[in-house]
DNA sequence: ATTACTGCAAAGGATTTGCATGTGA
DNA sequence: TCACATGCAAATCCTTTGCAGTAAT
């Protein structure tokens, strides 16, 4: 029941649809979980505090969640992930070894967006990277 | 029975592995098929050729292609597909509305990565990017 | 009172695996 | 020959869907 989920409800009631307790529970998971999750991931979640709600309700929701832009899809090494929209547009780091992921912001993506705007004429629509490496702890101790 | 194909032959052999006919039919759908193609795709180009092919010995024979570093994996959009490694290190530009699939140098991206490494000291690996957005034509027609 | 949403169970698609057979070295 | 590779079918994993019941508005 947090500032956001509230706003969150008006908004899908706005639109017509209903804030029923999955939404929001599969919501709250989404923003406690901080980074992205694999829909089972927010199914485990969900599943702890309320073990009625069903996996097919999690696909739905996130797919219904993510078609009104309240939270991201993206794809990284084959798999799906979720978060909450709304923060800036940013970009993953991933530590292969690790597996810390750090955010950086569009800006420092977006002048290669641009260069390839300009050379090639394509206009690049990606809104989320997902970069894998070595942090700067794992590059040391490595 | 391409010069390339000779070559992964004796690769194959001086690693201890053997060389079979779906191995190389598998290995020249890759190489014909030019860009990126899912495991389906592979299956379907060798399938014409070759219809006691199995797709099971299609995935073992990619997963098998991909350690031996002959072929590379990618991920765009959840899928998984594969080319032929070995080439210059490039990344592709995906048309949405089109499917066209440009490749861009890695200089053209190297820039970020470095920008990247000097900001947040995170070294990034990823050798593939794969951007979706607008090609020239559609920005135009769209 | 509507009708959108959910749970359930079954279907679907992609990929993996166990096992007997086949085949490259 | 003999270990490795393949074909086949079943299993597994992830995700979607039809339908009947439930609940938000």
């Amino acid at each position: 029941m947090s500032h956001q989920t509230i706003d969150y409800a008006n908004l899908m009631r706005e639109r017509g649809f209903r804030v029923t307790p999955q939404r929001q529970m599969i919501l709250d998971a989404i923003c406690e979980g901080g980074g992205h999750l694999t829909p089972d991931a927010i199914y485990e979640r969900v599943h702890v505090k309320a073990p009625a709600v069903n996996r097919a309700t999690v696909y739905r929701t996130v797919t219904f969640l993510n078609d009104l832009r309240l939270i991201t899809e993206m794809h990284v090494g084959g798999k799906t992930y979720y978060e909450i929209a709304g923060h800036d547009p940013h970009h993953h780091l991933i530590c292969r070894t690790c597996g810390m992921v750090e955010q950086i912001g569009h800006d420092t993506v977006d002048s290669l967006f641009k260069k390839i705007e300009r050379e090639q004429g394509f206009q690049v629509e990606t809104d989320h990277l997902a970069l894998k490496g070595l942090c700067k702890h794992c590059r040391v101790e490595g």
